[in-house]
DNA sequence: CACTATACGGAACGATGGTTCCGGATGTCA
DNA sequence: TGACATCCGGAACCATCGTTCCGTATAGTG
């Protein structure tokens, strides 16, 4: 870890001169924000995606202000809280898995779509601390827009999860959130031992074989395990 | 969640009356512990463990303190340290599993004696945050007897495994450290979200499945994935 | 019953992290 | 260029949490 920009763009700086994008903050004013205000939201939302990604929520918001180069008091003038600071950088995040999601709602091959869809997911969810958090809280606490988002991202899985089952391709009786909490699980668990991308992608496979397969010869409880 | 003793015996108190059983704290000293003082000690161990469960390492020393109906001045006189107390609780839950992995070193199922292992081990992760926080950090930091009983739980596991695959049961190709990181973090997401029982006991059995089967049809980067 | 080592409670301390405030700088516009 | 709205930096403030200290209580003993 260590360049700038964990992944594609830099997340919309969103100004808001232009009506359109729907950004947090920045409340209807009439006049124009300052060329330098812009530049400094910018790097403050550039800094928090790198800071967030490698330390998760919990990273000190001194953190993100030092990475950006601007006192902690510019950083509240742009945002009026951590949190919302936090909620637009996982609001891109979410965009980007929507889309990519979108991208494949109507592919020739609805099982292979499916799984290229989790190895992306789990592709763009590891060494992001912060969108780990996020959906591991899974419609918790997310607020706003957020939530919105991860409703619209579980809905777009669903859509292609079942495809997938009519084709054949994934086994029945599963529901989006298992799904999603097995890969994120899965990276979740990656991140936090020493393990590598081999030994994540490893994992991610054997989540991916466990789906295909059809209902198995075990019964359905398995909280029977006491010695 | 409210009752006392999340699962079996409430952790040794270790009186340090016994020179038997590895405590941590009471040193070598010539005069046994007052009544009193064992009472509370055992208080303190069951309040941390209540606590330790339900919020994982990050709940507050006072919060135990308040649960066992102590002042946090007496928790300290028992404990050096937070991480101690920790340790002790995670010790014990360590050695449950060790023994829990031990009991089917040698059954005549190799293969479904893994299994059920892994069901067992899922079952007793759940809603304790500690060990799936002490698991996740996978033997970064985890101190002393910890670490050693870790890597004891973790040879009895490798054992078993590569018997499971000798038979056939379970694919190559994998290490322990997989198998620990596919059930832990399974286990993880099933907390976060509002998963219930069921589902979680479902994605155990999807990872299980994924274990047996042997290589699948794809090749082995999955990084690629971008649109 | 008195005496003391042992133990207890909880106020107090120091570190960390989120948020607020305000004097001073600086774009922007006339 | 001068005036002002906007913006900036970072000290200050408050809450949380781990840990320490010390005056008080009491079990154990003769």
């Amino acid at each position: 870890m260590g360049e700038g920009g964990t992944s594609g763009r830099p997340i919309s700086a969103s100004t808001p001169s232009e009506p359109p994008a729907p950004s947090e903050q920045p409340p209807p004013k009439k006049r124009q924000m300052r060329v330098d205000a812009v530049q400094n939201r910018i790097r403050i939302l550039a800094a928090a995606e790198e800071v967030f990604a490698a330390q998760g929520v919990s990273a000190p918001i001194d953190a993100v202000a030092e990475q950006a180069g601007v006192g902690v008091g510019t950083l509240y003038r742009h945002f009026s809280t951590k949190e919302a600071l936090f909620e637009a950088i996982v609001l891109t995040r979410l965009e980007e898995l929507v889309s990519a999601a979108a991208g494949r709602a109507d592919a020739d091959d609805a099982g292979e779509s499916f799984f290229s869809f989790l190895r992306e997911l789990a592709h763009k969810v590891s060494n992001k601390h912060d969108l780990i958090d996020a959906l591991g809280a899974a419609g918790i606490d997310i607020k706003s827009r957020c939530s919105e988002m991860a409703t619209e991202l579980e809905a777009s899985v669903q859509q292609m999860l079942t495809r997938a089952q009519d084709a054949g391709a994934v086994r029945r009786g599963i529901t989006t959130q298992e799904v999603m909490g097995l890969i994120v699980g899965v990276c979740h668990s990656a991140e936090r031992s020493t393990v590598d991308r081999v030994s994540r992608d490893r994992m991610v496979e054997i989540v991916c074989d466990g789906l295909r397969a059809q209902t198995t010869t075990h019964t359905g409880d398995s909280d029977r395990a006491l010695a």
